[in-house]
DNA sequence: GTCTATATGACGATAGAC
DNA sequence: GTCTATCGTCATATAGAC
């Protein structure tokens, strides 16, 4: 375990609580308490409830269109590139499952250029993932079945990973990324 | 276009305010701006926020209980049983995609026995669910990967429905209906 | 770094006039 | 059926002692 700052504790709890109940159902006192300190004290750590959001919800948009743009940049075939897609997701759920439900739930209670910037990245995600899937179509690496429901189908179940995988107990993440590649791919290659 | 009762219409606003922030962070003052009257005014109508949430929740959890338990005890094959049920979410979702976005989001800030309801229905849901994938591998009638993964795969991609279909403006829902067979069970036949 | 005390405002909901 | 006025509670956040 490396030695956390008392801020990426408390990230780290809001995570977990944000999850349960969603970042505008959790109170400070309720985060506090969590801690085990009182509200205020929270406020020698960090500047306020959105800032605790932000930080959650950018760095993982981040890292996720950090990883797209190597994607999209390497020289793969469609195919591998729709594996690496689904790696980059299952490397993120492992890491941070938690965070990802405030990604995925509560990135509109975002404010002002945090707001604008998420969904920018969002987008431009997005926008990658259906271009190679556009492509692995023209070359005929893929089926043309409708693009936009392949993208949206596969996107769904990589972005609900983090509800799902916590709860799988015993599952390998080799034999898991394995096992989606098969069921999401079979379906369009 | 039928008359609505202002029960109704108050139902059906607070499902559009709540697919755009979640349940917790719209006021009934908010919800009283969108009905154009006062919030005082609402609770002529309602009894509780609480109602509203549960109302529109339990309805639907509803519809996807009888609809299921009409699929599971009909005499079909596994693919036919599969192809119900990506109709039924399909004709929920054409239905009601805003409440889908309470069912999905807010089930959590249900009150006691509504909560207990809504819990055992989705359970009894997904073990359905996952029971006739399980008796098509059985009998052969699809392929053989991890169940989980299949189950879960599919159920994200109806789950998430509500959030993509109305941004497609000019797609028809037997067209949609087509297409989300061949991506989902193409996968898994 | 945590505490107590508190400022300031918003929340869900009710009472009672019209 | 809608209004104004208001109650009691809880929210985020700050000030300042220890």
């Amino acid at each position: 375990m490396k030695p956390e700052s008392r801020k990426q504790e408390i990230i780290n709890a809001a995570s977990i609580l944000f999850k349960e109940k969603g970042y505008s159902a959790v109170t400070m006192r309720d985060l506090a308490k969590a801690m085990g300190i009182k509200a205020a004290s929270l406020y020698n750590h960090i500047q306020s409830k959105q800032e605790i959001l932000a930080t959650i919800i950018i760095e993982l948009a981040e890292e996720f269109t950090t990883g797209m743009n190597r994607i999209v940049n390497s020289e793969k075939s469609t195919i591998q590139k729709l594996e690496n897609i689904i790696d980059l997701h299952i490397d993120v759920t492992l890491r941070n499952a938690d965070g990802l439900a405030s990604l995925n739930n509560d990135w509109m209670h975002l404010e002002e250029e945090n707001l604008q910037y998420f969904e920018k990245m969002r987008q431009d995600y997005e926008e990658n993932f259906r271009n190679i899937v556009q492509k692995g179509v023209d070359k005929s690496e893929i089926r043309s079945y409708n693009i936009e429901i392949m993208v949206f189908s596969t996107l769904s179940t990589l972005r609900t990973l983090y509800l799902w995988y916590p709860k799988q107990n015993d599952i390998d993440a080799a034999i898991l990324k394995h096992d989606m590649m098969s069921v999401l791919l079979k379906g369009v290659v």
